[in-house]
DNA sequence: TTGTATGCGTTATCAG
DNA sequence: CTGATAACGCATACAA
């Protein structure tokens, strides 16, 4: 059946919404007796019970959100700040949250910092405001007082960070474990036998920058190869200005020690870094070899030997959801931070070597308050 | 200043909100003045404005949305129905619609129907539930039988069209000029010298993919080229299903009159297209050319002879978030059908011909009831 | 200029 | 088993 054009005329003429009080009328009862029985009330006759369900099937009664909301005192809502959505980390991210709010009936707002602290801060106040029952957070790359958090988990917001989480602070978190990715992931390009390994990475205000450093390190120093400062790059907004980038891997370039390889420890520096090779004509790998975390489908196409370290990204948004649920839904105290761990998946697409894919279970702890 | 472990003590005890009672209270004043005077009413003397307004500073005082949803019968929210976030067209025109939301203090809920037409109506239903004040819309590949819009839209909800529009019914709606960009991308691919070109298309339920292929065929047929069937390959998922893809693809690389140029309709078979030419180890365009819609911008660099049609995926968000607030705020009967038609972007990158970019003009008309 | 009463739609409490 | 009442927080019509 499709749409008649009379169908279209009354553009703008809403229709009055059926409520509690219409079936009650519409049956001779009282408001709270139908609420009742559309609860399934045990103090409610059958006959009762279905006298108003039918009615209500038949006059399409659609309970109202709003009016519960307030009786309720929540919202059935929750925010979620991330820097980008238009990412392709983020955007698997938030899918994965979203399967889940649908699931329990919850929506979910969502804002984005642009990796703007005061666009962090503002967009906080605006989810704040509009009455949220819990909070998922990704921090921005500037950000690094947390007050505007601690003021909303002083009034007791629940409140869950993943992938960006503040350091050494206790809170629920739920993340990928970085060091091992930037460990493999490096490992791989020694096992290749790349030596003057350089890394492009984000600001070190992230955690994750840090935690990715660390498994670079490691990895060089495991197999006795030095560390080297200079081909350490940090892009403060994380390539969201390709000209950070450029700037960046024009130093490396030029190095008297040229690196004969690199690794990105972001999406956007990954796809940032293909497209400064591409455009310079530079080749992957003849004339440098490439590694990084990339959650992009299409960025891996770009260079048959590119190896990604692809982060889970739907399943830390499910289970990043699935806690902040569980914390707004429980009657007693929380007493305890989760810290969920998550296994990242590193994919070796080098030919001469055989793919290999590390699998992706979830390892989950917590410590005490 | 930093957290300190104290402030995460409390983890699950919430504070008392403050409202307009307690300013009342801590004034004497009743909370109808104070409501008066925090919405800058002209019956309020300026000293009480000033105590109120004061107080309501000091004690931190923020309105409770739900309160005043359920009273104004409005919830200051808009549901928007795509068929997947991680998809850089519609992530960009998201973040358009958020660009205008927020200025204007609305949220915006998002859905996904993920191609699926039972989805789309799930989805529907459930942003229907929670009383959203209007509809941004891009029809799922399966749609096919509008009522459930026709549905809503009876019952007065204002609701806007972009991209995927509904075929030959009067409906506000936002779009690009597809036969414009499908026109152009055509025409660059004939004057690069291609002969056998292909094109590798959507569900024909889409008003897109129809609007593509005419202005794929014109050019065609302008050119006196004839246009032949067996180069028309449909995928009806859109390459949600790589598999679609490699179908179509296998079968049109083995015709007799192997194609020498694919023109391929929208982002994800753009991206699908090159994984798939890249997998099999056909160069672009030494063995095949290629031409499509992309708003990818990683995709480009895969190879520096692939033009683009990108569309203004921000800019549609953002006319279309524009054009629904209007319709939701305005007084009177909306009389007729907005009907707003964005240029398309062709970026041309062989390296044989000078890049040229088409200016990005709106352009603006409307048609009546 | 300010206060009182009422209602938005829902549900919990208390009577009957 | 069912009904009347109050309350969630806010804003208006009506009184004073």
């Amino acid at each position: 059946m499709l749409f008649i054009d009379a169908s279209f005329r009354h553009v703008h003429m809403k229709f009055e919404a059926v409520t509690i009080k219409d079936i009650a009328k519409a049956l001779s009862l009282s408001a709270s007796t139908v609420s009742r029985a559309l609860r399934d009330s045990y103090e409610i006759s059958a006959e009762t019970k279905q006298m108003v369900l039918d009615c209500a099937e038949k006059l399409n009664y659609q309970p109202n959100p709003i009016a519960k909301s307030l009786r309720d005192r929540r919202s059935g809502s929750v925010g979620v700040v991330v820097c980008e959505i238009a990412n392709s980390f983020f955007s698997q991210a938030i899918n994965g949250i979203e399967s889940i709010a649908y699931d329990r009936g919850y929506n979910v707002i969502i804002s984005q910092s642009h990796e703007s602290y005061e666009r962090e801060v503002i967009n906080l106040k605006y989810l704040a405001s509009r009455s949220i029952d819990g909070l998922l957070i990704s921090l921005s790359t500037e950000t690094n007082d947390l007050s505007h958090f601690e003021y909303l988990n002083n009034k007791g917001l629940p409140m869950v960070f993943f992938d960006r989480i503040p350091d050494n602070i206790p809170t629920h978190r739920v993340t990928v474990d970085n060091y091992k990715g930037a460990y493999e992931a490096t490992e791989q390009l020694i096992r290749s036998g790349y030596k003057r390994i350089a890394t492009l990475t984000n600001s070190a205000y992230l955690s994750i920058t840090n935690e990715r450093i660390a498994g670079y390190k490691a990895a060089l120093t495991y197999h006795g190869v030095a560390v080297q400062d200079q081909y350490i790059k940090h892009c403060f907004y994380g390539g969201m200005k390709f000209l950070e980038i450029e700037d960046a891997l024009n130093k490396l370039l030029s190095l008297p020690q040229r690196p004969d390889a690199i690794f990105t420890t972001s999406d956007k520096l990954t796809s940032g870094c293909l497209k400064y090779l591409t455009k310079k004509g530079i080749r992957i790998p003849a004339d440098i070899a490439l590694a990084g975390f990339s959650n992009s489908e299409i960025a891996e196409l770009l260079n048959p030997s590119l190896t990604v370290i692809r982060q889970p990204a739907f399943e830390m948004g499910k289970a990043a959801m699935a806690l902040l649920m569980t914390i707004i839904e429980s009657k007693h105290k929380i007493t305890r931070f989760e810290n969920i761990v998550l296994a990242p998946e590193l994919i070796i697409r080098d030919s001469s070597r055989p793919k290999r894919i590390i699998d992706n279970t979830e390892n989950i702890s917590g410590f005490p308050v």
